[in-house]
DNA sequence: TGAATAGTGTCTTTCAGACAGTATTGG
DNA sequence: CCAATACTGTCTGAAAGACACTATTCA
């Protein structure tokens, strides 16, 4: 996009002032041993870099040459670090001010995705690693100020979760509904009842059966698989009385 | 997180590759004459500037040096063409691609701002006008992607309006039930029941009655106004069962 | 008085909450 | 058999839908 920027010089030269630095950052939900999980990327040690070796958010300055806009520039990020696509990519919102970078006026565009549970989920760069979400305390320092967006990220799926199915998009290809209410339990953190669960993702024409069962250490469960569902559903209550 | 293309470019401190414009836009809805409108800005006609005399959302280029953040910028686009400062300002998201602007890669922060009804709300700028959201027909072909937004605008306020005391934002300082009621059903496009609605408004501790009742050519109602809420009350059910 | 709108009451429906009870496996 | 987990049924309660009914003003 050289070209434009040369246009925009010599037009009635209007865009002539400083531009802010724009970047874009993926927070990276998954459910691993029983916790929710978000992947984060330590930065490089080197003490001119702004924040050095703080664990950060995946993400980094939009690159003008290859990404034709902000979603797949997102979903470069997210499979530079994990290697694939994930099935359920929001956008969460944008983080903008002169000091939260050091080096100038920046904005973020910040999105949420959320991976399937898979059995060697690990995560594919060599400076990433998942940290459980704490549920409370344990908070790790963030760079920049993406502990703010990782809160709001939670706060967002949190808030979906009790009206959504978006933890679908948590689960392996194939689960169980005592598996997905678990996921759901995992990330709400509090027990559902199970009986209105099950009338309510049956009714929701969300998954369909497969023709096997979980076999286990006692009854057997059906298995379902998501089906070729474009979006999530939106139920018309939440799973509780509100707060 | 500099990956190795970034580090490539970006040298301990560099920062000299294109940056993508930064923009924020504001879609400023109000309820004038029965039906909602949005507040857009007619572009200059000088045939050098992108899309000459079309309509646009207001807003544009942020200010690093006036700007502290995109919020604050946000609030002054909202001020300088309106005048006031609005009760309730919300961010929707961000639009950000190579195309979306002829003059380069470009990248929007939007916001959705509702504004109180009031006697003589006029568009504070003379190249502003209110254009009532079409229910379907008679679009308006907008600059930028600015349809887009706008389109994403309204669906955000009619969603949330099913289960949020949003339409609060868009009463005058005082205001009878039936007064909010005919607001969420001009937002939503469909008639509710007025019972359920009484209800849920008096149990949702949101508004509380002013000594005085409003007169008219019947039976007079009951005046109310807006309890000093910090933030939009969230029901538990949308008004509705879903489609 | 009647028209018009505000406000209430009552019955029904829907669906989650609670929880007991049945079903099906392995040991 | 028992333990464990999957799944179903039944009762209750809360809140919405439907709609009739009462209340209060003006003409």
């Amino acid at each position: 996009m050289a070209d434009n920027r040369e246009k925009a010089l010599d037009g009635p030269g209007r865009l002539d002032f400083p531009r802010p630095l724009t970047t874009v950052d993926v927070v990276i939900f998954i459910v691993r041993e029983g916790v929710l999980q978000v992947l984060l990327i330590q930065r490089p040690t080197d003490e001119n870099e702004p924040f050095p070796a703080a664990w950060a958010l995946p993400g980094g300055f939009v690159d003008t040459g290859r990404d034709a806009d902000l979603q797949s520039c997102a979903v470069r990020k997210l499979k530079d670090k994990t290697g694939v696509v994930s099935p359920y990519l929001e956008q969460l919102g944008s983080w903008g001010s002169a000091t939260r970078d050091p080096r100038g006026w920046s904005a973020t565009h910040a999105y949420f995705a959320l991976l399937p549970a898979a059995p060697l989920a690990s995560a594919g760069a060599a400076d990433a690693r998942w940290f459980p979400v704490g549920t409370g305390k344990g908070k790790l320092k963030l760079a920049f100020d993406h502990a703010e967006i990782l809160e709001a990220a939670i706060q967002r799926l949190r808030s979906k979760v009790e009206y959504t199915s978006l933890p679908a998009y948590l689960m392996p290809p194939e689960f169980t509904l005592p598996d997905l209410q678990r996921v759901y339990e995992i990330v709400l953190d509090r027990p559902l009842e199970k009986s209105a669960f099950r009338t309510r993702m049956l009714a929701a024409d969300l998954i369909e059966p497969v023709a096997r069962m979980r076999k286990g250490p006692s009854r057997p469960a059906q298995l379902y698989r998501l089906k070729k569902t474009k979006s999530p559903i939106y139920f018309a209550r939440t799973f509780n009385p509100p707060t």
